[in-house]
DNA sequence: CTACTTGCAAATGCTTTGCAAAATT
DNA sequence: AATTTTGCAAAGCATTTGCAAGTAG
């Protein structure tokens, strides 16, 4: 992946530093987490590694663009972010507990079929979709019934 | 619904208000559209009515506590609201175009489907969903493509 | 009269930006 | 050497909050 980062980042004329390079490295070894900003920090810290968070506003917006990243939002007003596998043909949707904020992601078999029903009935051509469903997860559920 | 809002306000002990009344009604009379708080503000002023900032955000908070709004979120930075319609029995999901911004509303028979099924993939008891599509509206498709 | 609500201005919190110093090409 | 990137501090912007004055019950 770093090298592909290289390559994009020469297509793109734009340059290759240590700081980019190990904010990526932050988000391949979080796979499946939602990052923000001040998590990225954080993790960089329990590494000895002090980048500006301005350098990491940056750095993600950067790697958004070039397709490395994608930008969430769980609507607490913070932006997170999660690594694009590209190894990943499905598409993948976040359930969110609201009483843990604990994140699944899930991979529904129905959602090309939504989508293209979708496109049908507005004439838009769906290039994206980001699918939310908001309830309560298993422990949670457990702890609230049972006691 | 000015009715069922003051049965509402009166049961939670808050207080009937006239900037509470004005605000629910610009959604009323606003129907499918997605108001944020600076433009709450500049349709009360088209009807010569000021009402501050802060008031507006109090009451729209209120509002969705009290279930006459949803909170939406288009990736913006701005939180958005709507009137929830109580006669809706399906819920709606938002396509949205990428370049001219413009916001379709749309039903999808699946979307029952979707949420059953990840309900039983995960266990969660899904409460709530918020499902958007991002594309292409056909005028936009029919600029970009045509000249 | 009491308690809640409003409006103002100030504060907050996330994100962006200007600029000089540092790093890449 | 030229140009981009970094880090810092300041600015920006939507939203929230403290508080005195106003209003509902």
């Amino acid at each position: 992946m770093y090298e592909e980062l290289r390559s994009e980042l020469k297509k793109r004329k734009r340059r290759i530093t240590a700081q980019r390079e190990m904010i990526l490295k932050i988000f391949l070894e979080s796979k499946g987490r939602h990052l923000g900003v001040e998590e990225v920090c954080r993790e960089l810290l329990n590494r000895n590694i002090r980048i500006s968070k301005a350098t990491v506003y940056r750095a993600v917006e950067l790697l958004v663009d070039l397709g490395f990243l994608r930008r969430l939002n769980f609507g607490d007003g913070i932006y997170r972010y999660e690594i694009v596998d590209r190894s990943e043909v499905e598409s993948h949707q976040h359930v969110i507990c609201r009483v843990c904020g604990k994140i699944k992601e899930i991979n529904s078999e129905m959602v090309k079929k939504i989508v293209s029903e979708i496109s049908e009935k507005t004439g838009y051509i769906i290039e994206n979709h980001d699918l939310k469903f908001y309830g309560l997860c298993p422990d949670c559920k457990r702890r609230l019934s049972g006691g």
